[in-house]
DNA sequence: TACAGGGTAGACAGATCTGTCTACAATGCA
DNA sequence: TGCATTGTAGACAGATCTGTCTACCCTGTA
């Protein structure tokens, strides 16, 4: 890699593509080095050491993901029915590896206690953003949390599914199901005869 | 550890409780060995490597929670009202780690293959293990789908947030919302949760 | 011109990781 | 008795990981 980049920006780049793809603890500092085309001390005189690095990483995810995420609800509707087309968009890149919180708070757990704490607030924003395709009312925070709880049982099933179709179809039925789809009631005790 | 199982088992118990605990990276093959009281040698009779351990922990770790979930779900009534309380015993757990299984996927992705496959049939299985307690209907089978996609959600809220109850509620919700609750209207105006 | 700032290349230390190997001990069974 | 099986202790090889350090180079500005 050439310095299309300041040094900083490129290890950083780097780190996040080798981060999110190979995982935290299967990436060595060695490989970063390497791939941003950058000095060993170089290195060193930007990211004091390597947890150092991986809470920027986390940071700057968190701000490149919010940024897609609320521009694409936005292209799809600005309202709740953005959610799964716009989820769309994510789970069918090739890229695809699932959460990056989600993983990182499973591969390092407390060993790096800020990773969970980032993985709150990542997870808070996801939800806020949510909410704001709801209307407004008493419950919409609840609903909001509850679909950020589906949002992300979606986003693990797309990480291990052959295809994401199955995982995205479910969160569609609990987005229904759980804003009644309107306004209405719940699925009629005579279940209707067909699709 | 002294010999109260064979070395076999213990090597297995040791490794159940390590990997699950500190990542599957994060933990030494060492570490396993001394932990586990057994010699390197012997380690290396019964799994000839890392990788081979790796597979017999998800194989067992797979037998191990679905006959624990299964039997929590008879305990606490064996319809669908005993997700959330079988589940919460799991989530209050001082131990609890999240899902080996999507940990597991996330630490490793595509590095061992069999991961992702293994992670499938237990998912699988789970979601098979939710469906037996639904009645029987033509919408069973998606019901259980949908419903498994919002206990993989809980699953990782759980183990990120301080407390499990936001993510409890979550899930208890949801499946009252798909599931028509029986056959009575949507959100009461008083919450029906007990702290 | 002088020099500071930011960069490069790469050797090195020390830890840790996987996997192999030697040498020996206890036990059960033919 | 003889011998296979299963175990123990621990040295060792070779790779890899994080982090430090030396020595040099290029460029902009005072």
């Amino acid at each position: 890699m050439a310095p299309p980049f300041p040094a900083r920006a490129r290890i950083l780049l780097t780190a996040h593509e080798l981060f999110y793809r190979d995982g935290i603890r299967a990436t060595g500092i060695d490989r970063v080095i390497a791939e941003s085309g950058v000095a060993k001390l170089t290195f060193y005189r930007h990211f004091p050491s390597k947890n150092e690095l991986v809470r920027e990483f986390l940071e700057y995810r968190h701000r490149r993901w919010m940024a897609w995420f609320v521009d694409a609800l936005q292209r799809h509707g600005g309202n709740s029915k953005a959610l799964v087309p716009a989820l769309a968009e994510w789970f069918g890149n090739g890229d695809y590896r699932g959460c990056a919180f989600i993983n990182s708070v499973g591969e390092l757990g407390e060993t790096l206690p800020e990773v969970m704490e980032i993985t709150r607030r990542h997870k808070q924003d996801m939800a806020d953003a949510i909410g704001k395709l709801l209307p407004a009312s008493r419950q919409r925070k609840r609903q909001a949390m509850d679909l950020a709880l589906a949002v992300d049982g979606a986003i693990v099933r797309a990480q291990f599914d052959e295809s994401p179709e199955a995982a995205l179809a479910s969160l569609e039925r609990i987005r229904k199901s759980l804003l009644g789809s309107g306004r209405s009631a719940p699925p009629p005790a005579v279940r209707p005869m067909r699709s």
